[in-house]
DNA sequence: CCACCCTATGCAACGAGTTGCAATACCTGT
DNA sequence: ACAGGTATTGCAACTCGTTGCATAGGGTGG
């Protein structure tokens, strides 16, 4: 039920047609939740009917025509409803950490070796976020508003990076 | 596609019924993965049917009958075959970070009242994950097999926990 | 005995998300 | 002109998970 919420928000940084959004969805938003493009057109279908957003068709030179969309008042006003209200803490859902859990009923060696994957995956990630963040915000302390709450969750998207990485380390090296 | 691989691990650790399982879920295994009864009732159908698992009718004294599933010899070849593919490193998906994200475009008191929730919500479960630690594992170095892994799977839910409640703090922090 | 609660199993309907494919517009290379 | 590639939008079918409800056995309190 949040995706919706979630492209209000990237609306109301930026206007923008459905394989735009699919795009941005792969980098900052989509860190923590992603989507595919078919699931956001679907989406924005919806909101369009519900007149959460409004549809402008955009002529572009050497491409097909784009629809841009950008947030109404009415759906400002859902987003906002949505915004203060509580929401239940997500629980972990990690096929990792099963196969973690039930390496003894399997090839342990295969399991490690699929946690090492994950490890290699994990660094990069990590690498990555540590770029943006050298890139994008190299003085945090004079951060407000939206840029604040940006870099604020990138640390998040580091904090977490890190933690995987501590504990796939400790998994390893425990079986080592 | 997990909880069928999930209820295997959980079966072999012990034979269950269903409502058993569900029971099991919301302590340990459902630390990071959750599944309510009558999607496992679902899925043990699926799997007696596909030959994973083998059923005995139990009565019991003072309560209704109840079904006990074990894991049969195709479910443990299965339950193998899976613990060695590789798998997808799960994506975040996190709907408060996306409210932190958005917190410009409603009213920010409310939610870092939403933050705030979260934060003493993880710094329960942390508290509880620490008392299962020291309860059922005051001696980690002595450990091996299948309870070492247990060990190092709650450590990971310390170690998340833990960032967890970092993260928010900042978050908290920078907007104080 | 009747109302109520707990255990245990299960169905049906829905919503969210994934996968695979299709259609259209426009460009480039041959 | 035609083949192939990319951008853009979209449909259909499927799986996964949630929510609400149903059924049935058995206990307990008034």
């Amino acid at each position: 039920m949040a995706l919706e919420h979630a492209l209000l928000i990237a609306l109301r940084e930026q206007p923008a047609s459905g394989l735009e959004l699919a795009k941005r969805f792969e980098r900052s938003i989509g860190f923590f939740w992603s989507a595919t493009h078919q699931q956001i057109y679907r989406v924005l279908g919806r909101m369009d009917g519900d007149g959460w957003v409004g549809v402008t068709e955009v002529a572009q030179v050497g491409r097909p025509q784009k629809k841009v969309y950008a947030v109404t008042a009415l759906g400002e006003e859902a987003l906002a409803d949505w915004l203060g209200r509580p929401t239940h803490t997500d629980g972990l859902r990690s096929e990792l950490a099963l196969k973690m859990r039930g390496a003894s009923f399997g090839d342990r060696g295969a399991v490690l070796d699929v946690v090492r994957a994950h490890l290699a995956d994990h660094a990069v990630r990590l690498d990555h976020y540590r770029q943006l963040m050298k890139r994008d915000y190299p003085e945090p302390a004079a951060l407000s508003g939206l840029d604040l709450d940006h870099y604020l969750v990138l640390r998040g998207g580091i904090l977490t990076e890190e933690t995987w990485i501590a504990w796939l380390g400790e998994y390893l090296e425990a079986h080592a």
